[in-house]
DNA sequence: CTGAAAGCGCTTACAG
DNA sequence: CTGAAAGCGCTTACAG
């Protein structure tokens, strides 16, 4: 085992040019069957170790994705944004591909600064997860490599996106608050903080409409500021029997709250979550949710880049991906009156 | 902004030689301040991209590092493993350097397949993250690239780690209890599970040793099997007033525990973990328990890197960093008799 | 089935 | 202060 390798020294040894060598390890037609057996053998026993950046530079693909993420989401967020990093590298993997890490500090962000990483050509393309300044997504949409926004998107622009179906799925997780005989039923979120939030308060609205459900502006709480940080939540005069939050960290801490306050929980009040996140199993009740099934968005939004990168007209536009509700312990059947 | 700027097409513009824009693009000498300018300016206009792969090729090294997480790990490790990987991505950075998550398989690890990115030359060296394999550990010590164990080390070998010092941190942590008049201390967790398990146990053996208190059997509780699957805690018959665990999700389930069974916390007994991790706040009441400084061993994780990527036969051994204990309301201080 | 030639986009001596 | 030449390690036509 030398220090370095190349496909020429196996060339010398075997005793034919690189170019078969070449042919030989990548499978290719034109060397005999023998011949590729023996040359594969050779440069294991060799140690050889192929070198990318001689294809990159040929082809001029680097096989790395960057996969960016804002600096400023809280550490809770962070976790799930690295849950989807991991699988997005997993089903990288399977492309050949891998996949770099870019945190976007405020900075870079505020002053419109692209990814190191970008200007440098390490990486064809991004996958960004978590929403962006209108600035910078207006900027990274004219960049000369493939974007797709992963778990947001903007209206601003032709960007494609991998979404949770945050609609749908607060939709039919009402739909069970109200076969459980809930009519009093609370949304606990800021509806102007993200679209994924707005998304989702309309997905409850759209239950309460097909149930004939008046929706109550006091029903409509505050859990944070439109800048996204938390917020004392007030329940309101009028108790709700269920509330539907807008994720189960900020479930799990109204169930603290209603606690504080002499509720208990199911018995007094429903909860329900969405992310099955951390909080949904560390609650007490165990939250009922909706799972984001990051495993199949992370295919999809790998697959969408994978197809621009072959052709890089093609757009995909807003891509819907389906969550699954996880029954489990915080809604509580009330008799119907 | 056409497709493919290249260091020619600059001084082709300019009316210069492309070494010329090599050394100017690179604040090399031999160029007047004048010239430097004016080509940098050029180069911003034309929308140049620096090619890092041609010179990845020329200098053999691909400016990126390899992050090895060993699949098995539960969800919450991998939630402290990726804050480890973000904050060496951020500190790589600072050197040029890019982070490339590889997730070991448990496939792999078993048949001893070395990464692709390692087969493929992407990265220049590796820090691998989590306890592997005995035969995997001493593969990974033998390939040519530099290697650094982040949070975890063997005996068999000489890779060089960096840890968080588990000993002098739980050590510390029991002086504390000690200190709160608590003389029935017991340790919870499997001595025989990993290293960190071990030494944190020794930190708390080591505090009973000072302080004249006599290490009792059924004061070391398991909370695993040896290959790490939790398993239930039984309490002991005689109540310790103060239970010090191998971590905080640990910490988190006694407390649960411990008030299921009608105990009090930390009324009845404290409890302290070890990890500062999301478990440590969820907990009621929150965990006193001790910070890992991930920032600073990244920090001293990457810089080892760099130092073994310059000298490869620089040896840095085995690194502690100390944490920080993180006072909060799980131990409440008991008369001396 | 096999190989000589050219090129991907830089950088490193070296010469002027 | 500036540039011609060679080379990093592959792959892609093309010729035989």
């Amino acid at each position: 085992m030398k220090g370095n390798i190349t496909m020429r020294d196996i060339a010398e040894k075997v005793g034919v040019s690189s170019v078969t060598i070449s042919k030989a390890l990548n499978d290719k037609e034109g060397v005999s069957e023998e011949l590729k057996e023996k040359i594969k053998r050779v440069a294991e026993e060799m140690g050889y170790r192929f070198n990318t950046h001689a294809k990159s530079m040929k082809e001029g693909l680097s096989y790395n994705l960057g996969i960016v993420i804002p600096e400023r989401f809280s550490v809770t967020t962070q976790a799930f944004y690295l849950q989807f990093y991991q699988m997005l590298s997993k089903v990288l993997d399977s492309y050949h591909y891998s996949g770099i890490l870019y945190i976007l500090s405020q900075a870079d962000e505020d002053q419109l600064v692209l990814p190191r990483i970008y200007n440098e050509k390490k990486v064809d393309g991004f996958i960004v997860l978590g929403q962006l300044g209108k600035k910078y997504v207006e900027l990274i949409g004219k960049i000369e490599s493939p974007v797709i926004f992963l778990d947001f998107y903007t209206d601003q622009n032709e960007i494609d996106s991998v979404l949770t179906d945050n609609f749908y799925g607060v939709y039919e997780l009402t739909n069970y608050v109200v076969r459980n005989g809930h009519k009093k039923i609370a949304f606990v979120g800021n509806v102007h903080a993200t679209s994924s939030i707005q998304d989702r308060y309309l997905g409850y609205y759209k239950s309460l409409l097909e149930h004939r459900i008046e929706l109550r502006k006091d029903y409509v709480i505050k859990d944070r500021d439109e800048l996204g940080r938390y917020i004392d939540i007030e329940l309101p005069e009028d108790m709700p029997t269920a509330f539907v939050c807008n994720n189960d960290e900020v479930a799990y801490n109204l169930i603290h709250l209603l606690q504080k306050n002499g509720f208990h929980v199911p018995e007094d009040c429903s909860v329900v979550g969405f992310d099955n996140s951390i909080h949904a199993t560390l609650s007490d009740p165990q939250l009922t949710t909706v799972e984001v099934d990051i495993e199949e968005m992370s295919r999809v939004a790998v697959k969408f880049i994978m197809g621009k990168l072959e052709n890089p007209k093609k757009k995909y536009g807003r891509t819907f991906i389906k969550g699954n509700i996880v029954y489990r312990d915080s809604v509580k059947k009330i008799e119907q009156k």
